[in-house]
DNA sequence: ATCTATTGATAAAC
DNA sequence: TGTTTATCAATAGAT
């Protein structure tokens, strides 16, 4: 059908075997539309281009994926038999890559060693040295870090004890003067107890934590 | 196409549903090899019709399951009926296991510790202190059993080589006798010159390998 | 994409 | 079902 008749074999020129890809797709797709309308059928079509470019058609009210199940219960399941055996050699494949590292993960554990030879021995501990440098390298990274943070710390601390000093001598130079008329002077009191008690460091109490 | 045109909508005629069922699905398959083979194309096509049964085509050199799998991942649409979800899943499960374990290899060769807390840091080094400790005592059994060989070798040999003296003392003597009629005698000879060659200790031969 | 001459598909009848 | 045949539909090649 068209201007003239052809054989049906591979269109060797790609711009003429794209057209009529376009084409015979589209005819098909109309093709399966009608059988699925005028004969109540359930219809799936899937097609790769040449490319590899995906295309399919499904009737209305249903999908490939049901179509596929109603396939696989009429024929005998031959697709999903395929596609348990792939998933399956893949779970296999997984699962003994599993096994060598959790072997790895043993042996550098220094558990199930007897089955080594010397050389593969000497080969671990390499790694172990290798890994405890690294790893007294980072900590070493880490502590050093909460030295400095620690030393700002106490800098700080020691700022604001500073601070309190002087406010507490302050007050406490008030207090004298208020005292005066009573006859009492306090000579034994410490500045501390000048600070507002929220401020005070209450040394052993019960709750309080060391420092995380 | 036919003695009249038909509009496209359920054929209520069961029979005649049925007639165009069958001549529709040939065309339609005509048409999916056809265009299989002029476009080089993976055409795979499932029908079911209204009395349930199951009707299908797929490109030669290919098979349902294969460009179901392809449909499958280049679509991302899912397929699967309930027991390769479940495949499915278990695959998800142990590549995520692999992971971890692949993660804990990289840490305990000290590598990744970027993100790792101290405490965990710390965890980690107990880890190769431990597995360092186990392996230096397997290493410590190597070292000794190979001392024990080695003894055992050393023992053996002297054994040997005592033997051999033996021996080559008595060769010796019987030489000695015949040696008389030309009034040669070798005070020299050592009694390793005595032994079979292959018997002999060839110290520091350059083919030698340190023993495995 | 669109056109159209031509082939191909098929509805109805047997 | 398979065959026939008149008709309509699909499409190859050109534009």
């Amino acid at each position: 059908m068209g201007r003239g008749k052809i054989e049906i074999k591979r269109i060797e020129n790609s711009t003429n075997r794209q057209v009529t890809f376009s084409k015979r797709r589209a005819g098909l797709v109309k093709k399966a539309r009608e059988i699925g309308v005028l004969c109540d059928a359930e219809v799936g079509v899937v097609i790769f281009s040449s490319g590899g470019k995906l295309h399919d058609y499904c009737s209305p009210r249903t999908s490939l994926s049901r179509i596929l199940e109603k396939y696989q219960t009429n024929s005998g399941k031959i697709l999903w038999d395929e596609k348990h055996k792939i998933l399956s050699a893949e779970i296999d494949r997984v699962k003994k890559e599993n096994d060598n590292m959790q072997i790895q993960l043993r042996h550098l554990k220094g558990e199930d060693l007897n089955s080594l030879q010397p050389r593969e021995l000497i080969a671990i501990e390499e790694g172990l040295q290798n890994g405890q440098t690294n790893m007294r390298d980072k900590q070493m990274d880490h502590w050093r870090m909460r030295k400095r943070n620690g030393k700002m710390l106490e800098d700080e601390n020691k700022m604001l004890s500073f601070r309190m000093h002087q406010q507490a001598v302050d007050l406490s130079g008030g207090m004298r003067e208020l005292e005066i008329g009573y006859h009492q002077v306090q000579h034994d009191r410490d500045f501390t107890s000048q600070m507002p008690f929220t401020f005070r460091v209450q040394p052993n109490h019960p709750n309080l934590q060391e420092d995380e």
